[in-house]
DNA sequence: CGCACCGTTGATGCTGTTCAAGTCTTGTGG
DNA sequence: CCACAAGACTTGAACAGCATCAACGGTGCG
């Protein structure tokens, strides 16, 4: 399952949606030169807010959070950070957030001045990174949404059918029926992504299982049996009469 | 005040920042042959989501309003568009958020065929892109912190200090004292911002103003008479003893 | 075993929403 | 010039949703 750390770029996970989606053959042998695995496990933080980043990465496989911290404690998630998705931002060596292994996770790493002389010669990289950063506002953006205007049961809904959409997206199989997410995320991680406390999430997790939209195997497995039911608890539709 | 419709770039008061920032010379010319104006007036709708854009556009002058809508009427901000700023998303027609002129606006436009074939030919723009869209992101990761995590109170602070410290970033003379904000947002545009209801807005800007912290000068204009002051109010920093 | 960590559930209280009434300003028409 | 209406804003009272505080159950591990 965990890929080895010598793996080459044609056979990786990630090829055709990380920032190197667009490099032909003799791109990716340049990147091949220039690249590097790191590897963390579950827990491990990755960067602290306000240090130096030496290198800028693609999560290669596991899951890892972004997070900014208030000083008297409070926490707010600020992005999930998948498989293809990039860490780190050229021409800035500081990174604002905290950035968290919450699975294990291995990061492809490239030394920040490599990478940037990539950016000037590879167009494709930088065009790809461009439309990457256009997503992740988007996806930032609808975040917004939920965090201001949401109640706690469409939060809740809307993170269960945001990591639903994602990880279809991966499977080629259109899956028919029963979607199964195995979402590595503790209580705390989901509260401190959708502006809740735990209890919250608790709470809304139990009652929508009791009401049957979605159905709790083990606290980290749930199964979406409809999805369109559990879009509609979402918020972002008119409920259908 | 209101610049005229057929500036030169070079006598462009966005020059420097927006994204044509990078460019020479040369470049300039060929932005200003492809270039046209818009001026909408404030309350008009520059875009409705969900409808083609044809045009890509730096906002010139006056604030624009990015808004996304639930089909229940729940509305959430989420970008305020100030001089320099960029509207439109190369790669993609439809726009997914309302923009609306919150003051007289005046854009500066391009068709999107001839602005994608730029950011092919002119790396300094596709650049310069990039760069304001990770800026962008900087920005909506902070903003979900206010919607997350923050107070009423805390969220009132947290949008004048972030006017205030932009509008300070276009003066060049570091006012030692106090700073006026003209701020063109109706009570009701700045709770959609804030995730609030008019209400509460109102009552935490009374309170600020009873208090001293801020100063109110009619409806609309505000003068900040100790920035620290405010700033300690936005719940960023620990509170100094 | 006993501890730590994660998660659940209940009781209570606070912050911000909702509903409602009223003020101030601006613009319009007689 | 004044009467009136409409929109932006303010203020008050009651309510609701989520946070807080607290107790407890399950699981994995030294």
């Amino acid at each position: 399952m965990t890929p080895r750390l010598d793996l080459r770029c044609a056979d990786c996970g990630i090829r055709h949606r990380a920032v190197c989606a667009r490099c032909d053959e003799t791109e990716l042998a340049r990147l091949e030169e220039v690249k590097f695995y790191r590897r963390y496990e579950a827990g491990q933080k990755i960067v602290w807010a306000g240090d130096d980043l030496s290198f800028v990465a693609s999560v290669v496989s596991g899951i890892a959070t972004m997070a900014q911290t208030l000083e008297d404690g409070r926490v707010q998630m600020v992005g999930l950070l998948l498989p293809s998705d990039f860490i780190g931002r050229p021409g800035r060596t500081v990174t604002p957030y905290d950035i968290t292994a919450a699975s294990d996770v291995t990061l492809c790493c490239f030394r920040r001045a490599p990478f940037e002389r990539l950016l000037v010669d590879m167009p494709h990289v930088a065009g790809r990174l461009l439309e990457m950063t256009l997503d992740e506002l988007d996806a930032a953006r609808e975040w917004m949404l939920v965090l201001g205007r949401k109640t706690a049961r469409e939060r809740i809904a809307s993170l269960l059918v945001s990591v639903a959409r994602r990880e279809a997206s991966f499977d080629l199989a259109p899956r028919s029926h029963d979607i199964r997410l195995d979402l590595p995320l503790t209580r705390e991680a989901m509260s401190e992504y959708l502006g809740l406390t735990i209890e919250t999430v608790s709470r809304q997790i139990s009652r929508l299982g009791r009401e049957g939209t979605i159905m709790l195997d083990g606290k980290r497995r749930i199964v979406i049996p409809d999805l369109d039911r559990l879009r509609a608890e979402t918020g972002d539709e008119a409920v259908a009469v």
